[in-house]
DNA sequence: CCTAGAATGATGACATGTCAACGACTTCGC
DNA sequence: GCGAAGTCGTTGACATGTCATCATTCTAGG
């Protein structure tokens, strides 16, 4: 279930020019102030790991939507930041976005419905990661 | 929370050497008589577009778990067909599999929980796959 | 028989993601 | 200050998956 509603969703912000990931990391990012935050925290804000995001922003960056530069408080670290056709293609897209989640997702669903998901949810990403032992 | 679960039963299922594709793979080949497909009727069984199960059965192959062989019945098919290398890895693999998918899952929740997901998992799934048009 | 069109599986080009390094840099304890 | 240890972002090597396209082969209609 959650695969055919993360297909119409992704579908929908196709048509868009981003893809989940870019929307995912469009949307943290335009969220910090300046528009800009340091990989380490923006890997960290959307649950990515560092190799992930500088491998998604790598490719974000040579389309244009962010952009890199070296963080002058750490030699080490780098910032990101929106570029303006970041900012414009979040902004083209934001609107169907939600639209789609709602559509395909809130709008299915009543106040049980979301309770229930909730609650299931929590039970299931409970505790322990370890393998099974035998 | 899906992906939660996931991200454990795979990591489960990787201590046995195999990968939850390459799991599904096994599992519906077994089934088969002469545990022989084609590659054909086993995407199709297994909701994979042919593209994917080439390329899946490809690396499979050349692990040694599955064979690829012409179709004697359609010059344009190959069958796929289960290893012994194949079958000992899935009779390895499936115990710890469904321990783990038990563990992660099905002893977590209850009837009603059970319910209400099978509830919400049709709402979700039904109908319409096309883009928002607005 | 013969040809137009459909189906099969493979593949090039990419997008996405993981893991284990690695070099550069910072920090901590002394 | 200085060296050990940790952190940062990047990268090579791969696994996985998509899409469009291709050569083959099959099939249906004449």
């Amino acid at each position: 279930m959650t695969t055919s509603v993360r297909a119409g969703t992704a579908r929908d912000l196709a048509d868009t020019g981003l893809s989940e990931p870019d929307y995912e990391v469009l949307s943290t990012l335009v969220e910090r102030p300046g528009t800009t935050s340091t990989l380490h925290e923006q890997a960290a804000k959307m649950g990515w790991s560092r190799s992930r995001l500088s491998r998604h922003a790598s490719r974000m960056e040579a389309r244009g939507l962010i952009a890199r530069a070296p963080d002058p408080a750490d030699g080490r670290g780098c910032l990101l930041s929106l570029t303006a056709a970041g900012r414009a293609a979040l902004r083209d897209a934001t609107p169907t976005h939600l639209e789609s989640v709602r559509r395909r997702f809130a709008d299915r669903l009543d106040a049980d419905d979301l309770r229930d998901l909730l609650r299931i949810a929590g039970k299931l990403d409970d505790g322990d990661t370890s393998p099974v032992s035998g």
